[in-house]
DNA sequence: CGCGTTACGTGAAGGTTTTCACAAAGGGGT
DNA sequence: ACCCCTTTGTGAAAACCTTCACGTAACGCG
């Protein structure tokens, strides 16, 4: 039986994004065939506190046998089980342009199990093209693709901004309940639609700011 | 004279993240003409708490007027200062396969003050060529081009990621002291020198993690 | 089989950040 | 000139997260 007890207690926010980070190191454990490792040695290859490690995992349930530390498979597995990413996730990029394309080309999404099944545009000169193996479809036709042709999990929103609101509109008409947004637009989304914003320019100004007043300000945090 | 004080006691480093996004809500006013703006109003715009606000201001000055609220186009100068944002930053990239080539197309940098001086690959292929204006130098030639041609101040690091530690000992060693990382490797780099990852499938477990458990982890943070 | 060693799991302590709540201050109307 | 209304700036309280410290459990060795 799997140790896994209900995750009743409110868990940190902060402690879900750490999880990532721990499956990380864990794969590369993994792949050394390294079987055990204790949180100290987890948390040194981490860059944080064991007891953080210790916590985080004992809010989703005990893992570890005391005195030996905790089994790398077995944890990975339950890590990935609880991450949602013990399975593949198709995502549906929306907007193929400079950055899209890239998106598109990355190749390691698909080793970490983000597979693009779809690709939409508006642009007439890209509709029907093949980008990294992902065919284009036109993006006024989402609906009737995510349901005939190619679901998807996760949308991605790569458009200009002045179109990203509409796009987003109707990722959700099509029944997609995740973005993953590129654009600098704050989208407005019923309740139950997740979204993650994901803007390099936040992360410019900080290092301005670094450089400005000479003091570090970047936290250690895995994002 | 401008009303700022001294910043002697300690700055929670989330404060400054927050700065980046009032000054990009009092940009948007300021565009739309409005003079004034409260607490209560700016952090409805960027959906933190008025007290919040208030309080990251006041570690670096007075910048309202009591019954009235801030004057929007002091304090977004104030807070461009504070920030380093008043004036243009230049970039250096180094690796310019798919993700460099989109950020360098990227026009909203250059509206934000980032503007690309410089373009480094190790592909002969690649040298020489023109990417939206910008030549790429031979990567091997990193500190003489920064010395005499383009100089820039953040590297913005976008090569494979087994090449990321050397190429990113050649931008320290060419007197760049901010790395904007996108790979996913955790470079070891000498005091002094700031660096901000950039981890998208961070964003993407993330959206996992909320679609299998169907609760909201995502924060109000603004990165 | 029991004892020593190790390292987990967890309550409590400590530290940091967020929010509350209110005194103080400024503007404007009369 | 005074009063009223609004909103800042800021201690204090609350919430939150991290780290400590230790009881406890499991393994392995003599
Ligand atoms: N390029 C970058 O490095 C970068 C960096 C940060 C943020 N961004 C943001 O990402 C977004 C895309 O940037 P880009 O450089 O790729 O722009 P782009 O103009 O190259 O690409 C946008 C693409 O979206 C398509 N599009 C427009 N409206 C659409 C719709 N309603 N449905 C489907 N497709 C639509 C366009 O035809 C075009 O192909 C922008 O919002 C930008 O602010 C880009
Ligand atoms: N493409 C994406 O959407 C995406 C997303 C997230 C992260 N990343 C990361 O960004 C990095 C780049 O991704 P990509 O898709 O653009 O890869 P890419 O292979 O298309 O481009 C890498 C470029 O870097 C150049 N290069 C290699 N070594 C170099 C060196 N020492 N100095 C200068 N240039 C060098 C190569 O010649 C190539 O042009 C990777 O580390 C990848 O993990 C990419």
């Amino acid at each position: 039986m799997p140790p896994t007890k209900p995750k009743s207690p409110k868990i940190p926010k902060i402690a879900v994004i750490r999880l990532a980070l721990y499956a990380k190191h864990l794969e590369i454990l993994h792949s050394e065939g390294v079987k055990l490792v204790s949180s100290l040695e987890l948390a040194d290859l981490c860059g944080v506190n064991p007891a953080q490690i210790r916590k985080d995992l004992a809010y989703f349930g005990q893992f570890g046998t005391r005195g030996l530390g905790y089994p790398v498979a077995e944890l990975l597995a339950e890590l990935k089980r609880i991450m949602g990413t013990d399975h593949v996730w198709r995502l549906g990029l929306v907007g193929v342009g400079n950055l899209g394309r890239a998106l598109l080309r990355h190749t390691q999404f698909a080793e970490q199990g983000f597979v693009f099944t779809a690709a939409f545009d508006r642009n007439p000169e890209v509709v029907g093209t093949l980008v990294s193996g992902v065919k284009v479809s036109n993006a006024e036709q989402m609906k009737r693709v995510v349901r005939e042709r190619s679901p998807f999990d996760i949308g991605v929103l790569a458009t200009q901004p002045k179109e990203a609101q509409s796009a987003a509109d109707r990722l959700v008409e099509a029944g997609v309940s995740a973005i993953l947004n590129f654009t600098p637009v704050k989208l407005k989304l019923p309740a139950g639609v997740y979204v993650e914003n994901v803007d390099f320019t936040v992360r410019l100004h900080l290092l301005c700011y670094s450089i400005t007043h000479g003091s570090d300000v970047t936290q250690e945090h895995p994002t």
